[in-house]
DNA sequence: ATGAAAGCGCTAACAG
DNA sequence: CTGTTAGCGCTTTCAT
């Protein structure tokens, strides 16, 4: 099913069936018609392989994230979608799982199809992705993270301040033996270990260092949470302050202090990272602090769409302010 | 930055270029080095346009999907790209937001990249849908749910089945004044609805009848759970059962029920639907019925990568049995 | 307002 | 093992 049949079935030439199908250029409304009359008789859809090798032009933006599972992503693309929706470009995810060599391949593939623009978390990537990237001729927007060097546009917080920050706020509450519980991810989880190094940067001027730390592989889970919650202070029962890497380990770990009838926030605080607000039911509501997802994922996609005031193509880093929230489990 | 550039390079013709990049055929060692040196030093990424106009073959596999902050579909999405992973297709995800017209869009747009097949959840589609799907020429997968009659293949579940499986099982646990508290979504969230269809066709059969209901709209949230739930129970203070139309909402339910230390499952209980291991860390394990969507994952893009037993082509519908769990939530 | 010709960058099919 | 020749189905550009 061609261009051609739809040609022959409305007598009219493959150019003109063309245009009325792209709403280009004068048609007459009778031909018009007759042409949407026919390609909507036959079922054809039009070739869009032959349409972009003809035009230089892909209306595809491919974005390129670490998991699906995470939650975080999932409403980045909603503020990406949201943008592009009107802009004639279409959103296509990618996966790496948070594999450098995974994201590589992945971009590699998407790049092969000559896409509009590419977003994609992180500033980190391979040297040969880095090549690719700098190569392409489209927009390119690293996002989630401002800490690095993009390799042209980004949008994203420093995970670094937003750890030192973190300390900052429990530190000035008065907790003095602060115990760290996280993902152990040395180089792909990158935004993670950031915020615990500003967090540990932080706890250093104040002349403190961690008391303890817990790590896992895996998924985050609120299984995994009070686990890793039950383990450390099985160790150390002195801790009165748990910093994790994500709230869903440490809603986990909430919910094992509660059940263990623990003095939350009083003898024990607790504090997260993201903002999740699919939490927000639980008894008490976690400290936290929140990563601009949807915001970061609407900026991108303007940049990549070309309607920032600057225009098309105009290189833009922007870094957005994380908020605070003390939730119930820092005391105030 | 062509295959020309490539073939210049080098001094080897394009053709022969190509074959090295696509591994096929055979070429010297000699050549090939050379080939690859040349394009690596270029930077050379393939047109996939090109190519795949030329090979009338494209290695892509749409997956329509409505929503990605469901959870549920990240689990599929897993099943897929684990089985696809070897086969040198890739996965491309759509969303249609649980819209029949925007999944008739997003249909239009992947069908117009002439994809190796498409995957797509439920069986309910527009008639212009129905119409594509059944022209496209490549296999055709509809997950999630088996109640009804599919273009080509099917992996799913009876979600009718499933809402009778647990209305038996609260009956025969003694329940009887039950009450529904889910989605409002009449045509949208179908698998919902035949869930519900299924629940009070086994509720009649005992001679039962819902008690009350309470609808919702919008995203599914532990809050959500919780505010439905007082609402109910407010008005209608003597039911003994509540049936959720997901885990999330239910779990909201089960933590507003401990809050007003209300005795479950002994005076009340509770049960949702899907498994979702998300919520496994809470106080008490809320009774559910899993969804089976790693292996629907798995099983559709088999299909779809023909690899099953029938081959390429063969249709196929196939229908799993999801596995009930009384958690916590119903007494024994 | 409509049509004809010439590719887009690659690969299938065949020759050597 | 390597090269040549034709397209793939559409859009661009230029006529008419």
């Amino acid at each position: 099913m061609t261009l051609r049949d739809v040609s022959e079935a409305s007598g009219v030439s493959e150019m003109t069936v063309s245009r009325v199908l792209r709403s280009r250029g004068d048609v007459s409304e009778a031909t018009r018609q007759r042409v949407l009359e026919a390609a909507r008789s036959l079922g054809y859809v039009p070739n869009k392989i032959a349409g972009a090798l003809a035009s230089q032009r892909v209306n595809l933006v491919g974005v390129i994230i670490p998991s699906l599972s995470n939650m975080v992503f999932p409403e980045v693309m909603t503020g990406i979608s949201e943008v592009l929706e009107d802009t004639g470009l279409q959103p296509v995810v990618g996966v790496s799982n948070y594999h450098h060599d995974r994201e590589e391949q992945v971009i590699y593939e998407m790049l092969s199809w000559r896409p509009s623009g590419l977003i994609l978390a992180g500033v980190e990537h391979s040297e040969a992705s880095r090549a690719m990237l700098a190569q392409a001729g489209v927009p390119i927007v690293e996002i989630m993270d401002v800490d690095g060097d993009p390799v042209d546009s980004a949008v994203g917080i420093s995970h670094r301040r937003a750890g030192r920050q973190m300390a900052e706020a429990i530190i000035a509450a008065g907790y003095r033996r602060i115990a760290f519980l996280g993902t152990h991810m040395p180089t792909q989880d990158t935004r993670a270990r950031k915020r615990l190094e500003g967090f540990e940067e932080a706890l250093a001027k104040a002349g403190l260092s961690l008391v303890d730390r817990e790590y896992y592989t895996g998924g985050s889970s609120l299984l995994q949470g009070r686990a890793m919650t039950e383990a450390l202070l099985k160790r150390s029962p002195d801790v009165d302050f748990l910093y994790y890497s994500n709230d869903m380990i440490g809603a986990g770990g909430l919910l094992w202090c509660l059940d263990q009838g623990l003095d939350v926030p009083g003898k024990i605080g607790l504090a997260g990272f993201n903002g999740m607000e699919l939490l927000d039911g639980l008894p008490r509501k976690l400290a936290t602090m929140d990563a601009c997802r949807l915001e970061i994922g609407q900026q991108s996609a303007e940049i990549v769409a070309g309607k920032r005031p600057g225009g098309a193509g105009a290189r833009e880093v922007i870094e957005l302010t994380p908020t605070l929230d003390l939730g119930d489990t820092i005391r105030k």
